[in-house]
DNA sequence: TTGAAAGCGCTAACAG
DNA sequence: CTGTTAGCGCTTTCAA
């Protein structure tokens, strides 16, 4: 409403301080071409009338805004804030602040069009720079510097920082067969993802490496959300053949997992063996077992990049991979009888 | 730095689909003075064109920008992180979008000062309206709709949800009074907080309620950080006559005693109980007890609150108080040997 | 139903 | 060293 109605502006300063409005100006962006004493008064004056420059003006001329802008779907969601947490480090330890857009929820209006949207109003408007994590465009069209955290695609024409996520699955398979266990399920992650693509690769390939022959039945759509992790695991608990370890996707599916085994009375890890993959904190206060993808580190190494977009620097290297690693804090061999909710 | 390069605006609009600046306004903001047929030329330019309108031009002439404001000082904290998700929450049912400004760092300029900075700079360019947390500022001087969420003194002049402090300190006593501890320690919140005050009377009061003299050996000053819990704890513990249950201001506090508890052998709760206060989820996880000040509704709430005065509706009432309730995870029984670093 | 024109608050030449 | 002036992209009268 109204939104300017005593708001003091660069014309009060200047009038009251008796220069004008050039002058104050020159003042507010630390020219050196002003007097001693006339940068004293304005300075006083500004102090006196609490003056704040308007973002919105000041950006319209397009200078530089010490901002960098941060675009999240969902800023509840345990993933987005480990990520956010590196940023905010990021952040911290700069001169900049930081500006955090977000609808909120990721359905709200989660598309690419969307997505190009916000970054042109954050970009064009009011920021030196955007990250966006999880990123489903494969192309912004801004001259403004930008960087993704975790794009959902495979190769997008921008700078990103993301996982090894094969690298990673194999992890996760190879510490569970080295356990021992031979049918292990599988709780896949959101199909239109190329991080779900390439961990369900790591699952397959590890097991043919392993020579275990793949079942289909212990494969199960999941979709990054615990409801999901949920489901799967109730339908591979019921299977004649059940697993004896389940690796799910993300920690967001292993807590799910962790839900319905708990419902069921199945132990995890006494009776089932559990990887997630993300390193999320309830994973980790849950004891699970987790591929590490280092997340926040993922949002410290974006805003460094982008740092650097912005200073003009050159990138060392366009998309950087995050190696994983396993962070193991349960195990179990598997049973002579595998737990199943039948039995 | 070149931030509106091929930015397209709206004159570009204009000039392609033959119309004046003046109609794509029109059509962009929905009037009703507009010809069908020139309408749906205009929005189809548009869209061919990615036209986004400038945030800063827009909200330049104090238009309504559908934007809430939040200011958080650091949104790695699980303080900051359990509002941020009630916040989202309600922000993802409606129809506004979050715009969350951060430095990063409490450290970094927390002074009430630059708090009135930062809601100028949100209020009076780019947002409707602004959520402050853990507002240090006793006012603020700014026409735009604000609220507080747990500001930091006792009575502000604006809206502001905050919890029952005193209520809660008196539960977690209560508690721990009930299960038979006469020597209760207690790790004092931020010295300049009013919450840290009313949890402080709290304690002080349910001891002389059951009878109990204060032993101001008892009382250690904390900062609601982990590291002061740790050093506090460390020091309650090596008294001679050490405390068998603990009070931690909050659970960031608590984290720290079960640290340090852990590190000294001593057993959380079989040899000493704890409550804090909070209910971040790492204390969830770990399984202490605590007094919940529901965090996440009172972002939920403030949201609201913000809504309506957005849409000029009067409050019910400025000042909204949480109640708080004990979700007790743990308990113990004061050992006839205390536990301490000397045995 | 539309266009021309006046600014919103600010910065960046260009004169002085 | 300082003031004048011309816009940045947009909304909003005021005329046509």
């Amino acid at each position: 409403m109204a939104n300017k109605k005593n708001a003091v502006t660069i014309q009060d300063v200047a009038k009251t301080a008796g220069v004008s409005v050039s002058t104050v100006s020159r003042v507010l962006n630390n020219k050196v071409d002003v007097a001693d004493e006339t940068q004293r008064v304005v300075l006083r004056v500004i102090d006196e009338l609490g003056y704040t420059s308007s973002l919105a003006a000041r950006s319209m001329r397009s200078r530089k805004t010490n901002l960098i802008g941060l675009v999240v779907p969902d800023i509840g969601f345990p993933y987005s804030i480990e990520i956010m947490k590196g940023i905010n480090q990021a952040i911290a330890e700069s001169f900049f602040d930081l500006l955090l857009y977000t609808t909120g929820d990721i359905h709200k209006n989660a598309t690419a069009f969307r997505e190009q949207h916000v970054v042109t109003l954050l970009s064009k408007s009011i920021t030196d720079g955007v990250i966006i994590v999880a990123s489903a465009a494969a192309d912004f069209q801004t001259d403004a510097p930008i960087v993704s955290v975790d794009p959902h695609i495979a190769n997008p024409n921008y700078p990103c920082v993301h996982a090894k996520n094969y690298q990673g699955a194999a992890q996760a398979m190879e510490y569970l067969i080295k356990l021992g266990h031979r049918r292990i399920g599988f709780i896949s992650g959101r199909r239109d993802l190329e991080s779900a693509d390439r961990r369900m690769s790591g699952y397959r390939d590890s097991l043919k490496k392993a020579g275990i022959e793949l079942d289909p039945m212990l494969i199960t759509q999941g979709d990054y959300t615990s409801p999901a992790g949920y489901d799967c695991t109730r339908e591979l608990l019921s299977l004649p053949n059940p697993p004896t370890a389940i690796f799910a996707a993300n920690d967001q599916t292993a807590i799910g997992t962790y839900q319905a085994a708990e419902e069921l009375g199945i132990r995890i890890p006494e009776d089932l063996s559990v990887v997630g993959f993300d390193n999320i904190s309830e994973a980790k206060y849950m004891g699970l077992t987790t591929v590490d993808q280092f997340l926040a580190s993922m949002g410290f190494i974006a805003t460094q990049m982008l740092f650097r977009l912005i200073n003009g620097e050159p990138l060392d290297e366009k998309t950087h991979k995050m190696p994983t690693q396993l962070v193991e804090r349960t195990s179990c061999q598997p049973k002579k009888n595998p737990p199943s909710i039948n039995t």
